[in-house]
DNA sequence: CAGAATCCACCTGGATACTG
DNA sequence: CAGTATCCAGGTGGATTCTG
């Protein structure tokens, strides 16, 4: 093995990065822990809050989340019936990471697009 | 509209987080990113060293990745033809998010490995 | 070696209807 | 309200084959 290959090795399928990426490298996993950022929100908040997100697809992502560990569901019995999602420490020290990469979109959003519409003129 | 759905907001369709995320929220682009972190790369090896991924994923993946201007393409008229690829200065500035995003994988992965092993203990 | 092109199985995920 | 269950279209992406 090269040293070039061991340096890239990292991104090996079954490494803890890998595993971890390809959990919240769906579309919804990044969006949903970003939504309940601010604190608690309701299943019908989130629903309206991440644009496009489908009912299965809440539930499933949030699902997920929870068996992670990285939120709590709490379920109010009242009528009718209220159901908050709240993030847990583990969740919350996720925030930090996904903040980066968002800065990191805002900055750098005009300049890919020109990137885009520079090499799409190219081609055609 | 209430304060907690200005705050929840930012992850509507369409704003800037919202279209990058959806562009490196596939399964290869972070890892093609990552691998070439290190420096450029031809080709077969980053086939080789971001495993799993396919020929056609990987051909895609870099295509989507020149074509945001977030690395470059560099063939050598050779026989057998060489290709690097190489990370642009916009590519390189992706990595610092990435890498927080990797230490934090790798700091929660047997937190979240046990919490997954509980949940599941739970409901069966 | 670095792709392009084709075929197609699988799975994601939306739409819909129903329930406690 | 907060889901569950079912159906199914469309797209993703792997496998394979072929080329400069």
């Amino acid at each position: 093995m090269s040293i070039e290959e061991m340096v890239l090795d990292p991104y090996q399928a079954g490494c803890p990065t890998r595993r971890i990426l390809d959990r919240i490298g769906d579309r919804w996993t990044v969006l949903v822990v970003g939504a309940l950022g601010p604190g608690p929100a309701r299943f019908s908040a989130l629903l309206r809050h991440v644009e496009g997100i489908s009912q299965k697809m809440l539930t499933q992502t949030l699902r997920a989340l929870e068996r992670d560990g990285l939120l709590t569901r709490r379920a109010y019995p009242e009528v009718p019936v209220r159901v908050e999602y709240q993030l847990t420490d583990a969740g919350r020290s996720l925030l930090a990471p996904l903040k980066a990469l968002e800065t990191w979109s805002i900055d750098h959003f005009t300049q890919v697009h020109h990137a885009q519409t520079m090499f799409d003129r190219r081609d055609s």
